[in-house]
DNA sequence: CTAAATGGTTTTATGATGCAACCACACAAG
DNA sequence: CTTGTGTGGTTGCATCATAAAACCATTTAG
């Protein structure tokens, strides 16, 4: 087989997420449904992708549970891709790459756009990872550790 | 052209992201450099992934400022694969596809390892999104602005 | 009813990926 | 110096994924 290597049953979990969402498209359709496009034709325009892949990733994402099919918002007879609590969980990853673009990118004044707290109309910071305790953390302060064994019901 | 799509030109820094670390492999190889994987051969057996795709990954990488060539640390005359402040720049965009597996996964059992606040080996908390004065901020308290004009000095 | 827009699928061409084989250089032993 | 081995790649196919365009069914507009 030369086919594409699937990380499906990887143990990494940074694994397992590219898996659903690694590919070439998947977070922009996603950034996309969460400034609240809903429909194929739209994705198709605003994306200007193929519509065959279009229609390859958005079933995908379906399948994952990220996206699913509702019957219509508006009077149409046609489907809309919506948003599962699933696909709303990836915010934070989408925030982290374009927080990495808008410190790291050699070209910052190309970027068009910048997150903003909706109250203050103010640049938001930059994402934080705290201890349980309220510490913060930096990579440094960090490290795997082994998933604990499941607890088995002690007879 | 039937090239795969560049989103080099792109406004959006996600996109802009994207082109430098979405493809399959880039961020796997990112995980392992951060865990302090620097040689090729480590690289090529802890992945498992073919040596011609590792080759064209790292220097694609090099390219983009987020790994760096370093003529040796031991005595060797071999090189190495280091991380760039760009490269560890992306240790939030790790976490966030890590702890969103964590959190959505349909088989968490699967998941061998988890991120622990060094100290005190407990799970870190979730990452944290923030307003310039400190409110916690969900997806629906932010919204997208046009980047302002950039400020030319006035003669 | 007819026409056009929507939401796809099919077809075909090409780029990307994976695997295996091959090769160049470093280093160590004899 | 010569041989041998390990590291660090490159090259050559075979296969897969992607892209562009054509095609088609259904829905909506007129």
């Amino acid at each position: 087989m030369v086919k594409r290597t699937s990380f499906e049953g990887d143990g990494c979990p940074v694994a397992r997420a590219l898996e659903a969402i690694g590919d070439w498209w998947s977070l922009l359709i996603i950034r996309e449904a969460l400034l609240g496009v809903r429909r194929f034709g739209e994705f198709q325009s605003k994306l200007g992708m193929a519509k065959n892949i279009l229609s390859v990733r958005l079933r995908s994402m379906v399948d994952h549970g990220i996206l699913a099919m509702a019957p219509a918002s508006d009077g149409s007879a046609y489907q809309e891709y919506v948003l599962t609590p699933k696909g709303r969980g990836l915010f934070p990853i989408l925030v982290a790459l374009r927080q990495w673009s808008e410190e790291f990118d050699d070209h910052p004044e190309q970027i068009a756009t910048i997150l903003v707290d909706r109250a203050k109309g103010r640049p938001v910071k930059k994402l934080e990872m705290h201890a349980e305790d309220g510490r913060l953390l930096a990579q440094g302060d960090t490290m795997l550790k082994p998933r604990p064994a499941p607890r088995r019901r002690s007879a």
